[in-house]
RNA sequence: GCUCCUAUCGUCUAGUGGUUAGGACGCAUGAUUCUCAAUCAUGUAACCGGGGUUCGACUCCCCGUAGGAGCACCA
């Protein structure tokens, strides 16, 4: 009961506040961007959509030995691709070198910071040393005792520096918007390193000062980031900045339950969208892992999701990356898309696998180099034959309901983009059948198609059907037919392919496959 | 080793003291069907363990156990 009221007491409270809720995302360009950097940008974004507030990017590039301009690309265009809007940055860590500075240098004359000499060496021993002592290892604070006159002494010799902040002992707790109240004790956290020097800040500092500046409400970011909470408060608290919410999300795993990683396969963005999946189901799909919506409702749009998003409905537990789950919403996507639109983006999977050939449709090109005013024609490689879009249209519509990822399209279709099907003779007999019966079989069915003035599906299956009826089983004219059409043992219905081939390519493939019997 | 976090079907999850523990993916079966899909129907399968609290615990508390994350001059 009086949890009750202390709940809506904060429900009230967090409403009243929301006019100015500011969150970011801040990833650091070391990497391709992961499919978990996403799942945290969605959140953010969500959670900002939800409450009228803004969305800032910020580039975390403190690192410059690990951090690329190819990967801050990459963060980009896939926020972008997503459908993920920022409304303010990117901002990069990079360029506010003489914003951190000045920090750096009030800690250090206030005596909340210092710096300290200890070599690499050192250091490493003496985490092992404290290990094997069952202690918590951490920066045991010698060079803190240091007087300003050795530390003068010593700077003059060049000596290798690193600037630490003084962790005062006592207990942080705050309380995250998905766990509760959480506790730290920091007698078991070392001084944390702040900065390399007073222009090379490192990221506990940069996210404090960061947040502080940017006028961040709300940190929303993944668990494995909860160490860092106590160090950044204490942080916060030395330079007088106010205390922000936390919100941290659970992680993603892989199969065994560990974090995702890389020997889990695909952990990067622009695999899956490489593979074919749509961004409507990855916002769908990543939304749903470590969220739901209290309902049974599970398609939902980018607005509905923004609609319905709620943090205390976020799951405090990891969630397994389930690829099953993936290729069922995307089918779904793939089902519920224009055939158009689909159409549109098969062609660079076809494109990929030399199926068609794009060729410039004019050698002008326009001063605006904008790539909208540039257009391909594509002709069919093996018979440069100009491709029609109905055409297309048509090939990818008998799939549209059978394909799960766009790059799974090539091997489908493909036999509607060959000149000579290539398949094994022995693919045309269905069950029992002889060789003979299934020749007289393709036989009957050329006849029948010979026949058929108006050539459409319609009349293409009543003719053929027609037949079939009159067999006990119609798998008899029908297996020979389709395998002899798709030179597959799985595929679109017969009636179908033979209309979009037309009549003369189709009695062609029959005439082929009595050949290869 | 130390700190923190977590725990409902194989997986994602609903559930906030009394339910035949619900849904989805997957899997299986059936309908449809020349095949493969799609679709529809049916089935399969779960409260980590032990103590409390309570008339009653999946639900609240404690202790275990298990799993995860973190312990950088990375972020």
């Amino acid at each position: 009961m009086i949890e009750a009221i202390a709940k809506t007491l904060e429900q009230t409270f967090s409403f009243v506040t929301n006019g100015g809720v500011r969150v970011r995302f801040a990833p650091s360009p070391t990497g391709f961007f992961h499919i978990g950097s996403a799942r945290t940008a969605l959140f953010n974004y969500l959670f900002a959509q939800k409450n009228k507030g803004a969305f800032i990017l910020r580039i975390e590039d403190t690192d410059t030995e690990r951090s690329k301009p190819e990967f801050e690309e990459d963060i980009i265009e896939s926020l972008k691709w997503l459908g993920i809007k920022y409304d303010e940055g990117p901002h990069r860590q990079s360029e506010r070198k003489n914003v951190y500075r000045k920090y750096i240098e009030k800690l250090l004359k206030e005596g909340r910071a210092y710096y300290c000499f200890c070599t690499e060496e050192d250091l490493e021993a003496k985490k092992q040393e404290q290990m094997s002592r069952g202690e918590a290892p951490m920066y045991d604070g010698k060079c803190s005792k240091l007087s300003e006159k050795e530390v003068e002494s010593i700077v003059e010799k060049g000596e290798r520096s690193i600037i630490r902040f003084k962790i005062s002992n006592k207990k942080v707790s705050f309380n995250d918007m998905v766990r509760g109240k959480i506790e730290f004790d920091t007698n078991l956290i070392g001084d944390v390193t702040i900065a390399k020097n007073l222009d090379t800040p490192l990221y506990n500092l940069a996210v404090v000062v960061d947040d502080y500046e940017m006028k961040i409400t709300h940190v929303i970011r993944g668990e494995d980031l909860m160490p860092n909470t106590p160090k950044q408060i204490l942080i916060q608290e030395a330079l007088g900045f106010s205390r922000v919410e936390y919100a941290h999300l659970p992680l993603i795993l892989g199969s065994d339950r560990s974090k995702l990683s890389k020997r889990h396969g695909s952990t990067s963005l622009r695999e899956y969208k490489e593979l074919g999946y749509l961004p409507e189901t990855l916002i769908n799909f990543l939304a749903f892992l470590g969220w739901n919506p209290g309902t049974e409702k599970e398609i939902f749009s980018f607005n509905a999701l923004i609609k319905e998003f709620s943090m205390d409905k976020v799951q405090k537990s990891g969630a397994v990356f389930n690829i099953d789950r993936l290729d069922y919403i995307n089918g779904f996507y793939i089902r519920h898309k224009s055939l158009d639109k689909l159409s549109e983006l098969c062609i660079p999977y076809l494109i990929q696998s030399e199926l068609i050939t794009p060729i410039l449709k004019s050698e002008k090109v326009p001063a605006t180099f904008g790539g909208e005013s540039i257009s391909f024609d594509y002709i069919i490689s093996d018979t440069e034959e100009k491709l029609d879009r109905d055409y297309l249209n048509k090939v990818i519509g008998a799939y549209q309901e059978r394909l799960k990822k766009l790059s799974e399209i090539n091997e489908l279709v493909d036999y509607f983009f060959k000149e000579k099907l290539e398949y094994d003779g022995g693919l045309l007999v269905w069950k029992d059948m002889t060789k003979e019966e299934v020749s007289l079989s393709i036989d009957k069915a050329i006849k029948i198609l010979s026949k058929i003035n108006d050539w459409n599906k319609k009349n293409i299956e009543k003719a053929l059907l027609d037949e079939a009826n009159k067999i006990k089983d119609r798998g008899e004219l029908l297996w020979p037919l389709r395998v002899a059409l798709s030179g597959k043992k799985s595929s679109a219905g017969p009636f179908e392919i033979a209309d979009i081939l037309g009549k003369q390519k189709t009695i062609n493939r029959l005439k082929q496959a009595k050949i290869k019997l």
